[in-house]
DNA sequence: GATGAATGAGTGTTCATTCAT
DNA sequence: TATGAATGAACACTCATTCAT
């Protein structure tokens, strides 16, 4: 009556089984979002019964997180050119457009990991935390490498930073999540980059000796400043 | 903790019975947060019935967007001086201290309007809708305030600069919301309207590059002595 | 809110109000069908409250059948040409019209009649089974006269008649209460009139002596047959 | 009379909890008709939860509908004889005896299918409908039949024959499934029969009016005999 | 390992009716 | 006479989870 679901091999060893079921969820949370989300669906679609998947998952919710981080994993799996030999303000609109393609490329899962996960309490124990973490790093990285040579100023709160520009990546995203409309992965990465640099990099990068030294001294101090922050 | 709920008087006034649901929802909604939250509890709460809470609005739903725009309306209706004199960057951090101090002051309130609200395909046509522009209006003015002042550079993105100070503001308060910690809305004022400002402000003005740079290195280096004194 | 509902004069007398509270009923009654029929809607429609309705109609159900009887009261209140002087099968033909009428002209309340109301037990001591019979007569009259001037069988079985005339009427007009598209009453009424008349008239009217014994014949078995069935 | 709900063996195959519900709730249908019908008590006569029954039926109305179309099923699924070589008048008499049957055995589900079902809009589209059409068919075949051979006028509105014939049959029956007194199929049917002949009939066809009128005689006599041998 | 039948504690919502004011 | 606040008993429907087979 509902179509006939591929009819999957009776007996599945326990790495295809789960492989199939996180699959079928995942597909279930992309079209129906994570209020939506039955196991009675996923049992369906992946021809195996709800009996099954609580084999292998106690918990509804821990499909569902299961389910984001095998899929954050796929994206840092990814290889993710290093490009030390680019500009500063190259690799940072890189960094934030890569962040940004994640979003575009699966919202659905995006908001569940950013508004059902992130607003729970655990969120910090559950491997998606440190998953999230690896990418924000991915952009920080260049932040501070920028304050190593000397781009960026030395004395920036980098939390500060981290959340300006997540927060507004995520501001650009919302109504794309919310399912209102679309939005260009490169002219927000290039517009977020550009104000970020402005905010952040040394002012006068010019040439004068003095500017110069302000500069050295600058850096100098924000590292003394940080250590008194520990 | 729940007590046997006060015995309310049996007939209250219409508007003195809405006032009374309005007060128990919010109770409930601050303690179980938007998921938990049922019409059986609040009725419970109040000394009522479910029936009458019906009586009064017709939807879950409608009541749980009652309590969140009431709850907004008492923050918009405060007085919030002009400060038309202030200087350009006092008007900016004063601006973001407030509405971070919405988030601070109730929490659950917020997190529900963010998570909930915000991801409603439909937001966009409620109250409070509009009642959030209007926070984000108080410090967008300060923004373009600064640009025809000349403080401010004129050729900036207004929707990114928007996006970025809330994004910011949003994720430097993820933590409290969702429970865990607090923030001092002092700090992350100033920390936020300081990286703003120096990303948005016109580079040469106040005289020249160098000048600002040793200019902020006294603050930090005032900063530092006082650390040192601690 | 809902419209301004004629501001009412507070207090009536108890005609006035038990006829306004009749004649909104008979509104709701149209638009939502007895289903859907709440006293609330009632109240709301004739500017009164619901307690008010409970002041003069004990149960929802009277209202109900106090609509229905008066709607009914002013159908048979109309006056009804006798047409003594027409050729039988017009009077036939205008009787059956008449009936069919009622239905054209109010569906809504046909149809509670007739599936509501019938299929109540205690159908028979409602003022509306009495009025309902009345209707009937109009037409049997006919009948009855024409068998008195020979036009029509003697031996016919009068309740059959009766059932086949009114049965076709609503099956006729069934589509049409259920809200699928329309009917003709004249097309309807002259085909019902035409095929019972065929059915009823005395057949070859002639006069030789054998059809004559014949047909007293027939007469007197169809009685028999009437006493068997007792 | 309820009893303690004989304790079912908890497990069941599919087929046989389908069809536990399906009896059961076809007992609650006669019991307390549709409108009354609530799932909580057929769960409990069936000895099962709500729960239970959803599984198997997505809607209250659906599982009404299945029990609606299993008993129409089981008339249908009786063998009927094509009586070929009857008399045309014999087998219309037949078709409507068998039509009046199904009333008399089950007249709450008929007064459920008449006046529920029928009233509702997307009657259309319910096999209860298309089966409600063959029974039709099995009456009108034969005025189609009885046309061919010349034994019924070629010029009749078969809808209006048809609505004469089972507005009788409702008609007649109409006391009875409101639950005041029985009535008798075989009178009902003959009644019915004889005076649909005579409307249909060819008037001079099968020799002269006279042997007609006798060959009718005969027939009542016939049936009168077999009335007298009860 | 796999199944799928079973559940039961909810969930939001409805509305005729009552009765203190 | 009129009100309208209050109710409570229902009701259809949901779904994560269990467990006998």
């Amino acid at each position: 009556m509902t179509g006939p679901a591929k009819p999957q091999p009776k007996r599945l060893p326990r790495d295809k089984r789960v492989a199939s079921i996180l699959e079928a969820a995942r597909t279930v949370l992309r079209d129906r979002g994570s209020e939506q989300f039955t196991t009675a669906e996923v049992a369906e679609r992946c021809g195996t019964s709800e009996g099954t998947i609580y084999k292998y998952f106690p918990t509804r919710r821990d499909l569902l997180v299961m389910v984001a981080e095998q899929w954050f994993d796929e994206f840092l799996g990814q290889t993710y050119p290093d490009r030390a030999d680019s500009p500063i303000s190259e690799r940072l609109y890189h960094a934030i457009w890569w962040a940004l393609s994640i979003v575009r490329r699966e919202p659905a899962l995006t908001r569940f990991v950013l508004m059902e996960l992130r607003a729970d309490p655990g969120y910090r124990t559950l491997r998606i935390y440190r998953q999230n973490r690896q990418t924000v790093e991915r952009v920080m990285k260049v932040v501070r490498e920028g304050q190593s040579s000397g781009d960026f100023r030395a004395d920036l709160d980098l939390n500060l930073v981290r959340d300006m520009i997540f927060g507004a990546i995520e501001h650009q995203t919302w109504a794309y999540l919310r399912g209102e409309g679309d939005f260009s992965v490169d002219a927000s990465a290039s517009g977020i980059a550009d104000v970020v640099m402005r905010g952040i990099e040394v002012p006068g990068a010019a040439g004068d000796p003095v500017a110069r030294t302000v500069k050295r001294l600058e850096a100098v101090v924000g590292r003394l400043e940080a250590k008194l922050d520990d």
